[in-house]
DNA sequence: ATTTCATCTTAATATTGGCTTAATTAAGTC
DNA sequence: GACTTAATTAAGCCAATATTAAGATGAAAT
């Protein structure tokens, strides 16, 4: 696995680069935003691990630059400051993980290696499910290559359902979704949205689990 | 992501809720520990939010009958009082973070994503018994690999054997499991519940004890 | 501003599946 | 054998969900 150190300290990154190499990970070491701009375009990453007081800029501006040239590597920002303010900023603004310091060496292990695994997970934009393709960016859906215009709550749904297959989610749960925190109102809507989903994607796509909630079922060629 | 706020005050719940709702976060809110059991064994959460001082008890008793009963869900508890013995507490029987009030709910939101972060790697939970496998997220019973079919109140008749193995549970304790407390017991609708099961898994699934109740038996291949 | 269009919600009705009731049969207990 | 408890059925009921269609909302276009 190969992850660019960007830290201007050097002792934390000797520290840093020392554990991990004996861990078996190869570190690229720079001290410089601009330095780890060269990198990141010549060569392959699979973590950035990025200090946010560096000499040439803000970490923060840096990663919003990254993201907005479309670099989706995972990024574990190192802080030094313990405020609310920046782990929220950071974490907005593309960051997959932060840790504060000074940090235990192990922590950071575990946290790269999670951050790895959960990467790995979503390299893709789109989502498969049977013979629908779901592109997680453009909202788009395909069902069996051919596109499914969706409205905004059905889009939601369908959403929510993608992200939690297997799971039974209960109709407040859903509510929740589509309109926030739930006034417990006594509507039927959600059902004729999921009526709606099941016309366009097939009657199975939807199992409802009478008494829970509804769960993804499968989705097949045709809309039956 | 679906989060359970198990908190009696209005005001700050209100504030939570419309706050974590405004983030994205599907918040379902509980003022009683009553409620959070019957919402946790009847639906799927991600995290659980919990307050110590409740109406109907204490708060780290209720998490430690939780994981007793194998929930792994990862549990913030909010605390007024700032004693070190109570965060220790708390952390020994099962939280997995606390927070003190007053709190910024920026941190709130800080914590419980890094929450669900290392939670996210933990295995799914399932209950083995005999041939009989079931998945307490997904309300999914496999016999010998295939999936059964169960009514909402089969499947919380299920639950509370399989959390009970060689225990002989009264009448009484599975009505209350069904239809919460209440002394009304001129019926045998539990009979046919337990029938049905039955039918479901096997003869020997449940056992009788006359004059007592009813306890786990054995799953086998077959219904017989 | 007004029209147009899609979507969202409401409301009314249909349908389904599960729950309970109740009556009967079987199995223990004394 | 008489009594108690549990098992078994089947029927009716009711609540949860499905289905429709009509009205409300709201955004884009003219």
């Amino acid at each position: 696995m190969f992850i660019l150190l960007v830290e201007d300290d050097e002792v934390i990154a000797d520290a840093i680069c020392t554990y991990l190499a004996h861990q078996g990970l190869a570190v690229e070491h720079v001290m410089s935003l601009e330095a780890a701009t060269t990198y990141i375009e010549s060569s392959h990453f699979d973590l950035c691990i990025l200090d946010l007081n560096l000499p040439d800029g803000n970490g923060i501006d840096w990663l919003c630059s990254l993201r907005s040239k479309r670099f989706s590597l995972p990024v574990l920002i190192l802080t030094a400051s313990d405020t609310i303010d920046d782990k929220i900023t950071g974490l907005k603004k593309g960051a997959d993980d932060y840790l504060v310091k000074p940090f235990d060496l192990r922590e950071l292990q575990a946290r790269l290696l999670s951050l790895k695994r959960r990467s790995s997970d979503r390299l893709s934009n789109t989502i498969h499910h049977g013979m629908l393709q779901y592109d997680l960016e453009q909202h788009k859906a395909l069902l069996n290559g051919v596109l499914i215009s969706l409205s905004r709550n059905e889009d939601l749904l369908l959403q929510t359902f993608l992200n939690n297959p297997q799971r039974v989610l209960t109709q407040n749960q859903l509510k929740n979704v589509l309109y926030g925190v739930c006034d417990d109102v006594a509507s039927n809507a959600l059902n004729v949205h999921i009526f709606n989903l099941r016309k366009k994607l097939g009657t199975q796509a939807i199992e409802t689990i009478r008494g829970l909630g509804f769960r993804l079922g499968k989705i097949e060629t045709k809309p039956s």
